[in-house]
This record gives structure tokens, C-alpha cells and sequence, in this order.
DNA sequence: ATAAATCAACACGTTACGTGCGGTTCAATA
DNA sequence: TATTGAACCGCACGTAACGTGTTGATTTAT
């Protein structure tokens, strides 16, 4: 028989925790004093070390409470259930980590915020990534938008940072001469980028060129909007003229 | 300007929302009707979108309203605390999936729910696996301790399975002849389950075997415990015995 | 018997709002 | 201009899982 107390010391959950969870009737003493104090026996102590595992593999107290009333198949399909979840919830915070790391690295680049970036950045993680690349359908074929958000969920925190030190150095620049030679290197930089990520897909880049030239949208995969794009086009434009 | 239904509708923020971050100072109106009625103007969208923004990034009100006043030092710490806490939050969901994929593929082997495999699995990822293994320190050097950690970290679900069903199939007949067919072939489906993980590592395999029969609590790696060894034991000795 | 420790029971606080209410103000129509 | 319906304000209570603190009763140790 064990009072609260010894009971809170012997599982190591606080007297307010046991107290809470008698009041919602998850564990209720098997007996009490004559002063009225709880006491807890054996089998008392085993209920709450089932609820600590079931809390531990993340069930609420009520379903908790059905669990342990109730019969196997509530168990599979609870189990089931919260599987689910935490398969979700891992698939935001991994979008989450990589919103994070691209701020950072922004930050790192750039002397002040840049909210712009970080709104970019954000609405590109925030709704699925199938729903995001569904505008592109106009341009791109459904196996290259596998490929791109294939591409995208394998970003490596190094892949995600040179593509915002690469983009950010043009959008510090974006008014210069497109054929001074600067420009000429800010684009070619650019340029073995998109490579290392594409390989030498031609049809994907064409494809991709165009989706972005003509959506109004400004945000496409990476945080590139149109002012970059038109930088790009801008410079390759007077290169062709140059020949 | 907008007044406070106009700008739900255009955000997609509940009024009972604004409200609140009115209440809490986390955006004040810039004006008022003479009703009282509240009037937001374009740079409290602003602010507000970038409050969304934050909110997305995982920061609480709290913190957002912080780093709304703070400089970009007080930007960077923040970023990085995030970070840190998303890493830990996937630390922990991972073994959270691993335990739960235990469970369920337990009571896919077990006719009831299985309590001492729960508490086995649930104290297996409870603490942080260095702690875990810590335990081990007499038996297992740290090349040793850091190769099984490292192991554990990669096993995929169909391995969990695999284990558990082995384990399992053990547990069901600890009480067989070990010089019987059955015990000799649960024996072997374990020995091969072992090789498959750790390879042919002859002294870890002898390190860990006499881990394992010294340690008094049970669980080992996997849920493992006593029981399972002791007859795997018996097994192997009638076995030398006979030769 | 008295002091010290423990306990029961209650209340309020936490986060980020949802839900509902009565009363007020706004915008559009008669 | 008066009316009416929609929108709005302010307030209050509820949520999940307890933490913190209080007061008064009970148990334990001396």
C-alpha cells in the first residue's frame, strides 16, 4: 500500500499529476484511510505504469482511457492512428527545419532580414509540396515535377545554403549592366548551380525557363522570384547578341 | 483600410484571432472608428503577414512579439534556438515511431497485448541511448557500444518486424526440450537474425553474450530479455554437449 | 502531546485560440 | 430618414495537462 506520496516518489510523476489524473477518473485508489487519504496497491501502480507508456507513445489521457478499457483491435487501430501522426508530424518538421535553415543562411548573407525571402521560403513549405507544383502543370510534365520536388525534398542544409548565397548575390544586383562582367559571372554562377542540381536535363531546364517566365507568381522552387529570372534572361539575352 | 472582418477574409485569420493578438498587443489597429470599430491599414497587414509568417516558423506569440521590436542579433539566436528544438522534437518522434512500429508489429505476432514488450521498447527509447547503453560499460568497449547505437539508429521497420517476430516466437516456447528440433531451429532463426545485424564481429557477438547474462535488469537492445537469453543458452550448451 | 511532515481540496495560471452571448455600430435599403 | 440586417465589441467560459500556491486536516515521529 502505498500513499500518494510514496507512490509519487516511486514513479517519479509529481502528486499533482496523480491528483489530476484521479480527478478524471484515469486512476482511482483502491482504498483510502479513515482520514480519508488515498492509498495505492499493487495493482494501482501497474495501471500508471501502463499509462506512462501510453503517454510516452504519445496518446492523449482520454484515449488512454479508452485503451485500457478496452479490447485488441482498439489497440491496433489506436496504434495505427498515431503512427499517422507522427509520420505527419514529421513531415512538417522537416519542412519546418529546412524554412529554418534557409533563414538562417539568408540571414548570414544579407545584412538585414529579408522578409521577402522569408515569405517566399515559408509559402513554399506551408502547403503540400504536390499542391505547390500542381501550377506548374501548364509547363511541365508530371514526371519532371516528380523530379523537381524529388529533387527538392533531397536538399542537402549545404545545397539549400549556396543556392541562397548564389541567388541572394543577384538580387544585390540586379540593376547592373547585364554584359558587364560581373553580371556575365553572377549568371554563370547561377548557371552551375541549376546544373549540379539538374544534371544536364535540357528539356527540364527549357521547360522550367518557361513556367517561370510566365507565371505571376513570383516564387518558384527556390526562393527566385521574377526580378531574378528577368535578371537571368536579361544577361543571356545580351550574350546571344554579343556572338 | 480594413476593418477587422475585411482583413480576416483577405488573410484567412479568424476574427476571434485578431482579437486575440489585439489583446495581447501583438497587433493594435492603427485607427478607430468613432464607434470603436477597428481599422487596419497596410502596414498592419504587413506586420500581420509577418506575424503568420513567424507563427509558421514554430515561434510562440511570445517570442514573435520579441523578435518583431529585437535587432538581427536578437533574429539569429532565435533561428538557431528553433533549430535546435526542431532537432530535438525529430529526435524524439523517430523513436517514437520506432516504438510504436514495435508495438504494433507485436501484436501482430501475439494474441494479446503484450505489456513487459511495451515497457521493454518504451524504456529502450525512453532516455537518450548514450545514457542506455552506459550500462554496458564494463562489457563493451565504446568502438562496441557506438556500433550498436549506431545499428540501432538504422534499423529499418521491416528489421524491428523481423526481431520481434524471432523474439517473439522465443517467448512462446521457453519451456521446450532445447535439444528438441524447434528449440535447435528458434536457436538458429535467432543466431542468423544476429549475423545479419552485426556481420561476423566474433568478439562483439562474446562481449555482448556476456553483457547479457550478467546484467540483471532485463531488457537488452531489443526487447530481450533474460528469459530469452537463458534459453538460447541452454540451447547452445546442450548443443556443445552433444557433439 | 506536540511538532513536523504529509495530505486533500480548491483555486488560479499556462497557450492560442473556439464558441457563444448581449449589446452597439455600420451600411444598405425602403 | 427610418429601419433592418450584418458586422462588430467586449466579455466570459472552455480547452489539455498539469504547475504553483493556499488553507486546513491528517498522519508520523519524537
Amino acid at each position: 500500500m502505498y500513499t500518494i506520496g510514496k507512490l509519487s516518489k516511486k514513479t517519479g510523476v509529481t502528486v499533482r499529476t496523480l491528483d489530476y489524473y484521479d480527478e478524471i477518473g484515469l486512476i482511482k485508489p483502491s482504498s483510502k484511510t479513515d482520514g480519508g487519504h488515498r492509498l495505492y496497491n499493487d495493482e494501482d501502480v501497474m495501471r500508471l505504469e501502463r499509462i506512462l507508456a501510453l503517454k510516452y507513445m504519445g496518446f492523449t489521457l482520454e484515449q488512454i482511457k479508452e485503451i485500457l478499457k478496452g479490447a485488441t483491435t482498439t489497440w491496433y487501430e489506436s496504434i495505427q492512428q498515431q503512427l499517422e501522426l507522427v509520420k505527419r508530424e514529421q513531415k512538417r518538421l522537416s519542412m519546418l527545419e529546412k524554412a529554418l535553415l534557409g533563414v538562417s543562411h539568408s540571414l548570414e548573407f544579407e545584412r538585414e532580414v529579408n522578409w521577402s525571402l522569408i515569405f517566399g521560403i515559408t509559402q513554399l513549405f506551408q502547403q503540400d509540396q504536390e499542391d505547390l507544383f500542381q501550377q506548374y502543370d501548364d509547363y511541365l510534365n508530371e514526371e519532371e515535377i516528380n523530379k523537381i520536388i524529388d529533387m527538392d525534398a533531397q536538399m542537402t542544409e549545404e545545397d539549400i545554403k549556396e543556392w541562397l548565397k548564389v541567388i541572394g548575390d543577384i538580387k544585390h544586383n540586379l540593376d547592373i549592366d547585364p554584359v558587364s562582367e560581373k553580371a556575365v559571372q553572377l549568371a554563370e554562377s547561377w548557371l552551375s548551380q541549376v546544373e549540379k542540381m539538374f544534371g544536364n536535363d535540357e528539356a527540364l531546364l527549357e521547360d522550367m525557363r518557361e513556367a517561370l517566365q510566365n507565371l505571376k507568381e513570383g516564387v518558384a522552387f527556390y526562393p527566385m522570384d521574377k526580378d531574378v529570372i528577368d535578371f537571368l534572361e536579361r544577361v543571356f539575352i545580351a550574350k546571344e547578341e554579343l556572338k
